[in-house]
DNA sequence: GACTTATTTCAATAAACGGTGAAATGTCAT
DNA sequence: ATGACATTTCACCGTTTATTGAAATAAGTC
């Protein structure tokens, strides 16, 4: 992965709006939703929704597809995992015990952390 | 963590810039690096460079500590290990063999993927 | 104290973003 | 084909962001 696409990945996940939609789609992976459930549960007007889906979608972390008179979003799970390996991938390098210690002391399950390598 | 601070962390990491600037401080964690050292590995005005490390730092990805006349930033680790677990937290919520397909199928290394939970 | 170096602050500008309402598109049921 | 519904597109407007150059601050050196 290159920077630019990188930081258009954290771009599409930068706004509060956008934000709370993606994670939205990642806890309804791998089914999807269509833009009506997501319109139920959280308040924003139609057109805003369309607006960021559509923003999230440019940027290949969600796929949308038709299905009748609905349109179904699906979070691109396997992009997202490669964008936080990019941003982890040399966690301090060199220095790996440190790291450990850093994810040690995090206030996260542990099994929830990516694992620091050595250089 | 609540979803306004975590869109604040991406957006702290939504310019190509400033995504750079910060997986270089992640990489030379823990002991960080002056403002000097990163001007020589990155090609950016030093007044731009400053105006970025300071959205860092504001975000709280960052922190900043006077060393003499240089200035010497530091990645917070655990706070990005904070907003990887907030993004992935209800990964396929209720579907968790999916989810490790997902993990699976991915081209990054197996250890450096957050683990997804069950429901 | 004067000088250089390291870094930040300020002011200005162009570009991009976020939200809203009205109108358009496409699909299903009658 | 008419009407109701789901969703998107468009045009608008105010706000925010990125970059630049010039000037300010602050710390070491002579």
């Amino acid at each position: 992965m290159k920077t630019k696409q990188a930081s258009l990945l954290f771009e599409a996940l930068s706004s509060d709006v956008r934000l709370d939609l993606f994670r939205l789609l990642v806890k309804n992976a791998p089914g999807g939703l269509v833009a009506g459930e997501i319109s139920k549960q959280l308040k924003i007007s139609s057109t805003n929704l369309s607006f960021h889906l559509k923003a999230i979608v440019h940027s290949g972390l969600a796929s949308m597809e038709k299905e009748g008179r609905f349109m179904r979003y699906r979070a691109n799970i396997p992009l997202m995992l490669d964008m936080i390996a990019y941003l982890t991938a040399e966690c301090c390098s060199g220095n790996p015990e440190e790291c450990q210690k850093y994810r040690a002391a995090s206030a996260v399950p542990e099994d929830l952390l990516p694992k620091c390598r050595p250089e």
